[in-house]
RNA sequence: GGGUGUGUAGCUCAGGUGGUUAGAGCGCUACGUUGACAUCGUAGAGGUCACAAGUUCGAGUCUUGUCAUACCCA
């Protein structure tokens, strides 16, 4: 494919224009697909994390990915073929929610599929929620994804990411839930995963189970309440401190430290609960904690995790109180094992707090214990840590339920070992994985209540009863996959059995959206049906607030699998910060949005932005650097069609192998330069240091506009121009490509159409340059001649300047001292330093010390 | 309370293995308009490198402590 008409450069710059040609041109010629029969050394593989759609895309997106695309297009430039995916994460509650508030609707999985429903966006939520069946929910949310996902593609090709867009996936498409569910039966088979009744950190908002992982503790204001316990039997009583008085039905035992002299003479007897006239015992414990509240504590089923450690460790009864609503359920005293003292007066109390939030619950009991006499003073207000589901707003109950769970809580030194086989950059993030893996304390609920998600390959054989057995489940087989047991049958049944006494029903429930996005690389393998490759993949870039989600799991199920690594380095990038140095979220309001600057700067200058900071550095947001790349890629514009310019009018045109050109020693003292500058560049690039090789080479390209051209120009335009031209359509070629991973567009633009080359296929197709593209291989440089001449027009500049001369005043005299060996060096290129300085007369030179311009006279101004 | 970072010019950031006057960009000041570039160029001003001890001939760089700040966890 052509990929321009008129092969020259435009007179202006026109960023948008180059935008729209490279995007074709990429688009049509496929430069950036994968290989794959290329063997696995001459193979890249990223395992890109899938960004999630249903969320923003704002620049912190643009930053972490560009650079990974920075460190992809160099790998493709050093000969391998680059398997570089890129994938949407679509699946879990923020995408049901998104749903639910864009088209105002709301799933009840008992309705009939609807078959004239079509989802329409309702612009207020005034109008009453319209309830929609299983199958029509999860249309209206595979519709928004996929326009979400149509959104982010764009900004991706708009940014000029070189992911082969034949290889994206979605986390909810059919071959990633038919990977998910492989997944699923391998660790069933073997006995990896299993379903258990237990308490589970439970969101009473979305009612469902939710990970260790997705929990947050947030500082709430609440207030100790000191309840009066009598002792059984005495006159006594003690004064425990809670923050949650609503258990009190719940209690099953209370505790106190075994050191603990003022509680030490009630161990082994019995207290009885205020209220509800339960006898629970006193417990000597280590695990209690003095100096917390009065010393002794109750505990229920459940108030929190220390609650559930004690009554996993105590073998007490459980008293469920709190349904899947986080409301008070209907139980009644006077039978197990809610026994009392006196169960009419405990049901009284209690019938009046059933149905009650917890929160209404804490009142009430409050105002009961207060007229009982048991309240011993009045509430504490304080600030604590409360449990919350990340992306809820009420506090999470710990809820006995049936739930699938992955074992991890075995596997801690196994993962410890993993972390520590990857490579982290920076290194310290290792540190952070390892710290993580070590607090675990829970095995990974993979349940969740939701409907958008990969469904367990699952079913329940009925009883003649018509109630599930779940001892003995139905577990799919490998070649129905994918499957959803809510609408198909599983083997030897038929439908019309569903539901049925005898028969079978599904599970109806789906995972939780890591045990898919932690499949990330077996997704890829299952697109990319390539045996050659293999797990471990190369690098996995991502962010560091994910280290215990997003690497974990994957890590996790990467050992259970297939007993490695899932990659050899993991990348970590740093965050994009607000002005105030604040993290943007959504719901701070403090996000930008990335195409409004792609639109203004150019998608070069945002890159380069992006390729400036360094792996792990949490950076300010600073438009103004985008502002400074947009110079940049406005220079090397200019540069080159100057050096085109210069080019069409010497002698060197229809030539070949340039460099055999390039004699003049300064020009080979450049082209040293030049090499040291790719060599720096090379070491940076290979040990993912993009910002420090970026650096480097802007450094000596704005060198080579303001300083090596300005001493050439002149030459270059003489009689004797070869060797210059030569050697300013070297640099630019070299310079070219150098920029190539960080500004693809600009570099592809110049390099189409440079008139000393016919283009070849993209730019980004070719070599990264090697030190033969610099020096022919017979003749080298190592001396500091550029430098020298460089010191020497910097001091004619600064005279001129000092004189508020213009750089163009011609000099009548000048002294040049140097020691003998730079002399000689210098002298044959003085024709140089007439030009550059406009010299009119014989330059005096001197034997000195050191390298120094004296004595300058300039010429009267005409 | 635990873990991990960060604190260098007005702002945003660079500163392997300790070594002469600490760097860049932006901003600021002055001047210029030189064969591409005003989306330009040249020059300049600006820093007791958070603070305090210590190791050393020598510390922005190493050690310890203090303070501030960010993220993660409890």
């Amino acid at each position: 494919m052509k990929y321009k008409e008129i092969s020259s450069l435009d007179d202006k710059l026109n960023i948008s224009e180059v935008e729209n040609r490279c995007k074709e041109y990429w688009q049509q010629t496929g430069v950036y697909r994968y290989n794959p029969d290329k063997s696995r050394e001459q193979t890249f593989i990223v395992d890109t994390p899938p960004p999630t759609v249903s969320g923003s895309l704002h620049i912190g997106h643009i930053f972490s990915y560009t650079q990974t695309d920075v460190i992809s297009r160099y790998q493709r430039m050093k000969g391998k073929t680059v398997l570089y995916p890129i994938g949407w994460d679509d699946n879990g509650l923020p995408t049901e929610r998104r749903v639910q508030n864009y088209y105002n609707i709301s799933c009840d999985p008992t309705l009939p599929y609807d078959n004239n429903f079509k989802p329409e966006h309702i612009e207020n939520n005034k109008s009453p929620v319209k309830e929609i069946s299983r199958k029509n929910f999860i249309e209206a949310c595979e519709e928004l994804t996929g326009s979400d996902e149509g959104i982010f593609e764009n900004v991706f090709k708009n940014i000029g990411h070189s992911y082969d867009w034949n290889i994206k996936y979605s986390t909810i498409s059919p071959s990633s839930i038919k990977v998910s569910q492989e997944s699923f039966i391998d660790l069933y088979k073997k006995g990896e995963v299993l379903q258990v009744e237990s308490p589970t950190m439970w969101d009473v908002t979305f009612q469902s189970a939710v990970a260790q992982a997705e929990i947050e503790d947030r500082e709430t204001a609440g207030f100790f309440h000191d309840i009066k316990f009598k002792i059984e039997g005495t006159d006594e009583s003690v004064v425990i401190a809670t923050t949650r008085p609503e258990f009190l039905p719940a209690c099953i035992a209370i505790v106190a430290h075994p050191d603990d002299e003022r509680y030490q003479r009630f161990f082994g007897k019995k207290v009885i609960i205020p209220l509800f006239g339960s006898k629970v015992d006193i417990i000597a414990s280590e695990h209690a904690e003095k100096d917390k509240g009065t010393g002794i504590m109750m505990v229920c089923t459940f108030g929190d995790a220390a609650d559930v450690q004690w009554w996993k460790q105590s073998g007490l009864p459980l008293k469920q109180i709190i349904g899947l609503d986080g409301c008070l359920l209907d139980v009644k005293f006077g039978q197990e094992p809610f026994t009392s003292e006196n169960p009419s007066r405990a049901n009284e109390y209690y019938q009046q707090l059933v149905g009650l939030t917890t929160k209404q619950a804490r009142e009430k009991i409050v105002s009961f214990l207060r007229e009982s006499g048991d309240l011993a003073s009045e509430p504490r207000p304080i600030t604590h840590a409360v449990k919350f589901y990340e992306k809820g707003n009420r506090p999470l109950e710990f809820v006995t339920s049936r739930q699938w769970f992955v074992k991890l809580q075995d596997k801690k030194q196994q993962m410890i070992e993993a972390g520590r086989q990857i490579k982290w950059k920076p290194e310290h993030m290792q540190i952070r994985y390892e710290e993580w893996v070590k607090g675990l304390n829970q095995d990974w609920c993979i349940s969740r209540q939701r409907f958008f998600g990969v469904p367990f390959p699952v079913w329940y054989r009925l009883d003649d009863k018509g109630q599930p057995i779940y001892d003995n489940p139905i577990i799919a087989d490998l070649n129905q996959l994918p499957v959803d047991p809510m609408v198909d049958t599983p083997k030897g049944f038929t439908s019309d059995m569903r539901g049925k006494p005898n028969g079978f029903i599904g599970d109806k429930d789906v995972m939780d959206t890591w045990a898919t996005s932690a499949l990330t690389p077996q997704i890829v393998l299952d697109k990319v049906q390539n045996k050659k490759i293999a797990l471990p993949f190369d690098i996995r870039p991502q962010a560091h607030d994910i280290i215990r989600t997003w690497a974990f799991y994957t890590i996790a199920k990467s050992l259970i699998h297939v007993h490695t690594i899932p990659w050899k380095e993991v990348l970590i990038s740093g965050f994009i910060l607000d002005p105030d140095r604040k993290k943007m979220s959504k719901s701070k309001g403090n996000v930008v949005t990335p195409q409004h600057l792609i639109d203004s700067y150019g998608a070069d200058s945002v890159r380069y932005w992006a390729s400036r900071a360094h792996l792990g550095v949490d950076t300010a947001f600073e438009e103004q650097v985008m502002a400074q790349g947009k110079k940049l890629v406005t220079k090397i514009f200019n540069a080159s069609k100057f050096v085109f310019q210069i080019f069409e009018r010497g002698n060197l045109k229809n030539q070949e192998n340039y460099q055999k050109y390039i004699t003049s020693k300064l020009d080979l003292s450049w082209m040293n330069k030049l090499s040291q500058m790719l060599q720096t560049a090379s070491k940076s690039l290979e040990e993912y240091d993009y910002a420090s090789a970026l650096d480097v080479v802007e450094k000596r390209f704005w060198d080579f506009c303001d300083n090596y051209l300005e001493i050439v120009k002149k030459r270059a335009y003489s009689e004797d121009s070869d060797s210059a031209i030569a050697s300013l359509i070297t640099t630019i070629d070299v310079f070219l490509k150098a920029f190539a991973p960080f500004c693809p567009f600009i570099t592809e633009e110049v390099y189409q159409v440079r008139p000393w080359a016919q283009a070849n296929g993209s730019i980004h197709a070719t070599l990264w340059p090697k030190l033969e593209d610099v020096f022919s291989s017979d003749i080298q440089s190592s001396d500091n001649l550029y430098d020298y001449i460089s010191f020497i027009t910097a001091e004619i500049r600064k005279a001129k300047t000092k004189e508020n001369a213009s750089q163009r005043t011609g000099i009548d005299q000048i002294t040049l001292s140097a020691p003998e060996n730079i002399q000689s060096l210098i002298k044959p290129c003085l024709i140089d330093i007439y030009n550059v300085g406009s010299i009119n007369n014989d330059i005096t030179l001197k034997i000195s010390d050191k390298l120094e311009v004296s004595d300058i006279t300039l010429a009267p101004v005409a």
